[in-house]
DNA sequence: GTCTATAGCCTGATAGAC
DNA sequence: GTCTATCAGGCTATAGAC
């Protein structure tokens, strides 16, 4: 058990505190703010170390970015078409606002890569994203034919819910501030309830 | 007229040109990930130059943060109590469109700004825009008081209004990547005036 | 596998001629 | 006021001992 083997249980913890750390540090600083050196502190462990386990800075945000979209992508994906369809709608918003909430350092991950133009995933956006999404657009609109749901743009309802999830993560030193310090995502869960319920009823 | 004075046309010209340079460097790439030689090769000028007419990068960088707060803010200065309501509220957004589909770089910056925890303006938010905010949330609660637009949470209100009118503009790439090249913000006008008319009817 | 030391590059800023 | 040339510091990545 011990001879050639590539991946152990120390390299794979060790992948996993490198990742935690790059992921803290590139959400908080974007990639060129970024230094290995704190992302090497962040870990604990040594700058060389690093770049043992990734074989450089870049590799180490690709691995973070190849599985975001997907997790991103996740509650879209369980949008159910036989279920209904009001709950459906309403529980993918909550879905994503529970991310925002759990997910805020993912989220300014996204946001940086996005916002620098999306180089890196800008393939995936067209041959992952936009074929989900016209597929659940698809559902929806079989919704609005159907009348169990008002008809509004259905793309623009999508980017409606990722701007708002998107915007309680991102910006939400913004929004504190506002507040004078209440979290911001404490009332956003019933506010966003009410506007897509008011939105959506026929 | 040519003694010591300080600020002649071409100083203003040059000034201008290097700030205009520096906002669509530092919109694409950041304040770390943007550097002086691409600011200086956008506005023509050599580096040396740059920095005669700013001491650094930085203070590049605080001369276009300055204004733009400012700028931002004046929609929602417009409000007006003694204005229709609704009519206050969809002009407000509108306004705040239009300046997603005018000034998107301005909104990058200011995202970016946000995104990295406001380290330069959080200072401003917390003095000039918590008070004005505060302040037209008051008129806004006197309208929902008054019966004449349906009660909501108010500041969630004007987030909501920031996060779609920020989300066309930080976030176009992604929007046109799932509409396949048309333009977001074509329908985006029509769909968000048909949302907060929906939500704000009494 | 992990470290110290360092190579080599890039970047912000300055010196000094014109 | 504007340039060429260059410095000094910080950065990613590697070399090599252990």
């Amino acid at each position: 058990m011990t001879g050639t083997r590539g991946t152990t249980r120390i390299q794979k913890r060790n992948r996993a505190t490198i990742l935690e750390a790059a992921l803290e540090v590139f959400a908080a600083h974007g990639f060129r703010g970024a230094t290995v050196d704190q992302i090497a502190a962040a870990a604990g462990l040594s700058k060389p170390n690093l770049l043992y386990y990734f074989t450089s800075k870049e590799a180490m945000h690709a691995a973070l970015l190849e599985g975001l979209l997907d997790t991103w992508l996740d509650p879209l994906r369980a949008l159910d078409a036989d279920g209904d369809p009001m709950q459906e709608l309403l529980g993918y918003m909550h879905r994503k606002l529970e991310m925002s909430r759990d997910f805020p350092r993912e989220s300014r991950l996204f946001a940086n890569e996005i916002l620098q133009g999306a180089p890196r995933i800008l393939s995936a956006l067209n041959d992952d994203l936009k074929p989900l999404v016209d597929d659940k657009v698809r559902i929806i609109e079989g919704w609005m034919d159907a009348g169990k749901i008002a008809r509004v743009h259905p793309y623009h309802l999508i980017f409606s819910i990722w701007a708002h999830t998107q915007h309680y993560a991102d910006f939400e030193v913004q929004a504190r501030a506002v507040l004078g310090g209440e979290d911001p995502l404490d009332g956003a869960a019933q506010f966003l309830d009410h506007v897509y319920r008011r939105l959506l009823t026929p």
